[in-house]
RNA sequence: GCCGUCGUAGCUCAGUCUGGUAGAGCCCCCGGCUGUUAACCGGGUGGUCUGCGGUUCAAAUCCGCACGACGGCGCCA
């Protein structure tokens, strides 16, 4: 059975659905396999039937029937209504059977009486097993006796599919909720943060779009790389190498030459074999750019399109936050201009609390918690020094040593969410600075044309959109921000 | 790239130290129960103990090698 909490501390595991199943609800029939066929079938060792009701399945419109989160409200009590949805669990008890059916919205019980329905109906409510899909037709009505105050007192129940056995039960490994993936997206939690993903990747666009950016498309594959150290995934282009984009930082610069300010959301791709809780081999980078703007200008749009998701989460989705663990009002709460202190700032901190760092060494894992412990929104830290950062950021004119570039770190041990930077205009240090960095200047020709054709002070950022997601859902780990994660070890199913 | 933990029924685990007939709970199946709330009560099915090799009269257990998964660090978004 589904259990709605388990003490195991694997996810309290109740599915409350992902969307509509395009089925309809099919006519009343006298025959019908019952689950006693399936025993024995199984019993003489062949494969378990799956049965299909095909009257009218599948075929043409699929009549709409209200959500059960609006029966749960109230709105529709005393009503004879129809539900279509999955079977969460059964009990049994003498004449009747207790259905809970869940839909996208939520849970309810079906109340199936031997008197109410057709035998075969009855039946069917008693065989079906978890997850097998089902509609029901009956009066709604307000009792204390039932789970959630409200319940479906059927009069005709059909089962529009049953299912084999569900493997996912009490007691579940992180290691086999990743093998059945693909069924783990009907929980409660999951669903949770689909919704609010949902609503994430909808706010940043309405930022960006609100503030007069373009939506532009960088290509995926491509011939080269742009952050030195990262790894790229290779393709096999028609007997050429090329890569998976781990980033559109080359082309969001040719790309803000053309259209001023512009945006994207899409997938990025890094080889890196990071065992983390904050890395994934795939995800979703929100990158902008924009022509005439410095650091400090980006920097503003980074704080203040976390501010919009954050606070778009807490509107549109404060239950399922809650149900994740993450109180809405924090979210409310956030408020622009984010702390901002620059790396030189953050040394001193850290000394502070112990912790020496040598100048030029980027801030590690254990240096950004030391930052954000017990902060209830995200720090920028700005200004980093010159070596081991890319080739294309910005030197500070004040300070040859540093460059003008910036992260956001979020709290709740989540770390960098933004990296961002002004970008270098002079043509001759970048060249040098490619080579430099160890790159080939051949493969970056097209790159340093930027330079030679109307070449503007620009600036731009990179979001990690699952870390955005895991940091407002509270999420342990960003696997879980994704629906199908792909890490290092893992790229099935 | 480095460090650590683990691998026994469909699932979650005990059994391994101290070698001697493969165990429990859940799921599933059968029976009972006329309002269940993770229902409950009784019975039952279910095993390549990750793989290979070694020690031994005897290996889930001891030794070696391999594979896989998970966790942490580094790197990054």
């Amino acid at each position: 059975m589904w259990r709605p909490e388990d003490s195991s501390g694997c996810r309290g595991g109740a599915p409350s659905g992902t969307g509509a199943l395009r089925s309809r609800a099919p006519r009343a029939r006298t025959t019908r396999p019952s689950r006693g066929c399936l025993r024995r079938e199984s019993r003489a060792g062949e494969r378990r039937e799956v049965f299909l009701r095909n009257d009218n399945l599948f075929s043409g419109a699929c009549p709409r029937v209200p959500k059960i989160a609006d029966v749960l409200r109230g709105a529709l009590t005393g009503q004879d209504i129809e539900l279509k949805g999955w079977i969460y669990r059964t009990r049994t008890i003498g004449g009747k059977a207790f259905v809970v059916l869940r839909d996208s919205s939520g849970v309810l019980q079906v109340a199936v009486s031997r008197e109410s329905v057709p035998a075969d109906q009855f039946e069917g409510a008693e065989r079906a097993l978890i997850e097998s899909a089902a509609t029901a037709k009956g009066t709604i009505v307000a009792d204390k006796r039932a789970p959630g105050g409200y319940e479906m007192r059927a009069k005709e129940f059909h089962v529009v599919s049953f299912a084999e056995k569900f493997p996912i039960q009490q007691d579940l490994s992180e290691e086999f909720l990743l093998d059945v993936r693909h069924l783990w997206v009907r929980s409660q939690r999951m669903t949770s943060i689909f919704r609010v993903r949902h609503t994430v990747f909808g706010a940043v666009h309405e930022y960006f779009r609100g503030e007069g950016f373009f939506e532009v498309h960088p290509p995926m594959i491509t011939p080269v790389g742009s952050e030195g150290g990262a790894t790229l995934f290779n393709v096999e282009y028609f007997g050429k190498k090329a890569y998976l984009t781990q980033s559109w930082q080359l082309y969001a610069e040719a790309l803000a030459l053309s259209m001023e300010k512009v945006y994207y959301i899409g997938p990025s791709f890094r080889a890196e074999k990071s065992r983390t809780t904050r890395h994934l081999t795939e995800y979703w980078h929100c990158e902008m750019e924009e022509a005439w703007a410095g650091m400090d200008d980006v920097l503003k749009h980074a704080e203040r399109v976390i501010e919009h998701a954050a606070h778009r989460a807490a509107e549109e989705n404060p239950e399922d936050l809650k149900f994740l663990g993450r109180d809405p009002d924090l979210l409310v709460k956030v408020h622009t201009p984010f702390e901002h202190i620059t790396y030189d700032e953050a040394l001193r901190r850290l000394k502070a609390k112990g912790m020496e760092i040598e100048w030029g060494k980027d801030l590690r894992t254990l240096e950004e918690r030391a930052l954000t412990e017990g902060m209830g929104q995200p720090i920028i830290v700005s200004r980093y020094p010159r070596v081991s950062q890319a080739f294309y950021k910005r030197r500070d004119p004040a300070n040859p040593e540093l460059v003008l570039g910036f992260d956001v770190i979020a709290p709740d041990d989540v770390g960098e969410i933004v990296g961002g930077s002004e970008r270098e205009t002079d043509l001759e240090y970048l060249k040098q600075a490619i080579v430099e960095f160890g790159e080939d200047p051949a493969h970056y020709e097209w790159y340093l044309d930027t330079r030679r054709f109307g070449n503007v002070q620009h600036a731009g950022f990179g979001m990690g959109m699952e870390r955005l997601i895991q940091w407002i859902c509270k999420l342990d780990h960003i696997r879980d921000a994704i629906p199908f994660p792909r890490t290092p070890a893992r790229f099935s199913p």
